[in-house]
RNA sequence: GUGAGUGUAGCCCAGAGGCCUAAGGCGUCAGGUUGUGGCCCUGAAGAUCGAGGGUUCAAAUCCCUCCACUCACCCCA
């Protein structure tokens, strides 16, 4: 074969697109239960956008950005997440003037070069929200009560909700030193990765896959139990929302989150089971990333999931999907005379709303009749000799195998009445 | 970037040195008398056995290289 999609895309057949438009459509209604517009972004952006926001240190900036430069020396980069292309448009469009928040959500494709495996791609779609301008804690809790009724509006079972609070640039940094030195008197302990992160991302040293691992950042210090005063009301208030809330959340010290723009409230939500995927989506709180891409300091917070990983685990519950509507009726034709005719009905049919499937090819009639079957319509209208002489169809009502013959001016107002799909 | 596994028709797969002129199932197409689907029956089309090289009288089967896919690590949705 000589062409194949790139490693780590994929196509979405046809027969995945009911999953899409499931949970397209359960996104939406959450999205309009909660007052988030719509706003999309291009798929490429000034590379630094990314850079800056994400943070320099970050593996998606260093090694997984998709990034050119463009005709005319831009440096551009296909989007790597959602969050910041969002936030830039908040910015360039002065939303910041509107009433706050301003609540915005995405569908939207993401590009990272990483190697593929179960649940990640090279191309991989999201479904975001972001809450822009408001530091009340009730709109964390909303936002993590949306993202939760999310998943749940979708059918899913068994999922959890981690809960932390990393702290702000005020109360962060002592505690992360203070992380530093309890690892370093574990330092000989660690398995090879951690000693990386330890000059690298220290927080990310508390969510090691490795069992080796796990004791000691079980026992490490918190960052519930560093945080300034502010950032600890905060977050008490967050707690205290989402349970009048009704939301089952628990608090793990150990949750972390990629970016570097997170701050004070961060969440995940994770599926059950194995696998490499922890997480169909996770968000927090980002004061400092609007004035970090030049804006005016602005809190806010917001979520992603992955929509692969959401298709993924609705197969693995076998949740049933309802069907994307199919045809209504199949025209099925013997002989010239009565083909001109079928292409005549099939347009006066469609114009009238009806979906119609006009057999081609001149095949036998039994060969019709199978396509015919294979196609999902409920009936199908038959035209020959006899029914030219009659101006009529005979419509064959699939499911039963009854007939009745109807005349072709009647024909539109007859599927009217009939309740299709 | 690292490690492991797998590559045979559109899909699922049998075959593990000669009996392979590569089997079966699904799907596709056609037929089972003259205008009718689903079940059943019959038949047909469809495979340079991932690519290249090597060993051998003989390779889908053994060896090497490459490529792709899958899973896991890193990281993340």
């Amino acid at each position: 074969m000589q062409y194949k999609a790139p490693r780590g895309t994929a196509d979405i057949l046809p027969e995945e697109q009911k999953y899409w438009r499931y949970i397209e459509q359960k996104a939406l209604e959450q999205c309009r239960r909660y007052g988030y517009q719509r706003l999309d972004t291009p798929v490429f952006e000034d590379a630094g956008l990314f850079t800056r926001s994400i943070g320099e240190g970050t593996d998606i900036v260093t090694k997984e950005m998709y990034i050119f430069d463009d005709r005319s020396d831009n440096r551009l980069a296909l989007r790597p997440e959602g969050t910041a292309p969002i936030c830039r448009a908040y910015v360039e469009h002065g939303m910041g003037s509107l009433t706050q928040p301003v609540k915005l959500f995405y569908l939207a494709n993401i590009f990272r070069y990483e190697r593929p495996q179960a649940g990640r791609y090279r191309e991989h779609h999201q479904f975001g929200c972001e809450a822009i301008g408001e530091s009340d804690p009730a709109i964390d809790a909303e936002v993590v009560t949306m993202a939760w009724s999310f998943f749940a509006s979708l059918g899913l079972n068994g999922l959890m909700l981690k809960l932390n609070s990393i702290g702000c640039k005020a109360c962060r940094p002592a505690y992360l030193e203070r992380l530093r030195e309890y690892y370093i008197s574990y330092s000989d302990r660690l398995c090879p990765d951690c000693k990386v992160r330890m000059e690298k991302n220290t927080l990310r040293l508390l969510d090691c896959k490795q069992p080796s691992c796990h004791g000691i950042a079980e026992a490490a210090p918190r960052s519930a139990d560093h945080l300034c005063k502010e950032c600890n009301d905060h977050f008490t208030a967050v707690r205290k929302y989402l349970n009048l809330a009704g939301v089952p959340f628990e608090v793990s010290h150990r949750l972390v989150r990629g970016l570097d723009y997170y701050t004070r409230t961060v969440f995940e939500i994770q599926p059950p089971g194995e696998g490499a995927q922890t997480s169909v989506g996770g968000g927090g709180r980002y004061d400092g990333l609007i004035e970090e891409i030049g804006g005016k300091p602005t809190p806010s917070i917001g979520f992603g999931t992955g929509i692969e990983r959401i298709v993924l685990n609705l197969k693995a519950q076998s949740v049933p999907i309802p069907p994307v509507s199919g045809q209504d009726v199949f025209i099925a034709y013997r002989g010239d005379d009565a083909k001109t005719e079928a292409v005549r009905l099939a347009a006066i049919l469609r114009s009238g709303g009806i979906g119609t499937i006009l057999a081609f090819g001149d095949r036998s009639l039994k060969a019709q009749m199978r396509q015919a079957d294979g196609s999902g319509c409920a009936y199908v209208a038959i035209i020959g000799d006899d029914e030219l002489q009659t101006k009529s169809v005979t419509l064959r009502t699939m499911g039963t195998g009854e007939q009745q013959s109807v005349l072709w001016d009647n024909l539109v107002s007859v599927f009217k009445s009939l309740q299709l799909h």
